[in-house]
DNA sequence: CGGCATCCGCGATGATACTG
DNA sequence: CAGTATCATCGCGGATGCCG
């Protein structure tokens, strides 16, 4: 987690990097918020809806940890009933090639091990 | 984790292939272990030496698992004392290039947020 | 609608000691 | 050298309920 005031990462707690962004992705539904903000920003319930096994305080819980990384921003329009509507960074955009390439990656596993596979 | 008889992750648990790149390479030491291996095969001390704060244990276990998702290979020679040797599979080398490139966005993550930060 | 407060279980990780 | 065995810990994520 980033530093409590700065919100920043440490500079100097990494052996590599690498560790960085599997720190910030690390959790369980990064991958698809992630995901889903690169194809268009979205309001939480939408989100919600394209995650629908994830239960609204862990996706709150992971968009705000997004938010301190500077991965996701958040925009609240103060209306009754509330709109918030998150979006990547510059710096989030630039994750997405990473994430399209993993993809390619899975597919590309599954390819090689799941030949002659019955499923 | 794969199958118990097939070692083989199953093809419709996912919503996204880009969910599997990050189940195998969830571990807290995955990234190093294939950060290393993928500069040169290692024996088990070895990887052990280039990664001190990590235990036999954790990092047995990891080693296991990777085998078991068919990342790396291990191979014993039955000596005294015993050698083994593991090394990146040829689907465990093409995750390679990700790894470059995740390292290349935590450098530039790293220069965006920290620019001005003193460490 | 978009959260937060509280409680809780479990799996991943760690510390330490021991072995073929 | 290359692990295993055992026990302890710890925090993520899930369930449920309430609120502005």
């Amino acid at each position: 987690m980033p530093d409590d005031r700065t919100n920043k990462v440490s500079c100097s707690n990494y052996t590599y990097e690498l560790e960085i962004p599997f720190e910030i992705f690390s959790g369980k539904w990064v991958p698809s918020i992630i995901w889903n903000l690169s194809k268009e920003d979205k309001r939480f319930g939408e989100l919600k809806k394209a995650m629908p096994k994830v239960t609204p305080k862990v996706l709150s819980q992971q968009l705000r940890m997004l938010e301190r990384y500077g991965i996701v921003n958040r925009k609240a329009y103060p209306e009754v009933p509330p709109v918030v509507v998150y979006s990547l960074t510059n710096i989030g955009k630039k994750a997405i090639p990473l994430f399209e390439n993993m993809n390619e990656w899975g597919a590309e596993y599954l390819e090689i091990r799941e030949t002659g596979y019955h499923c």
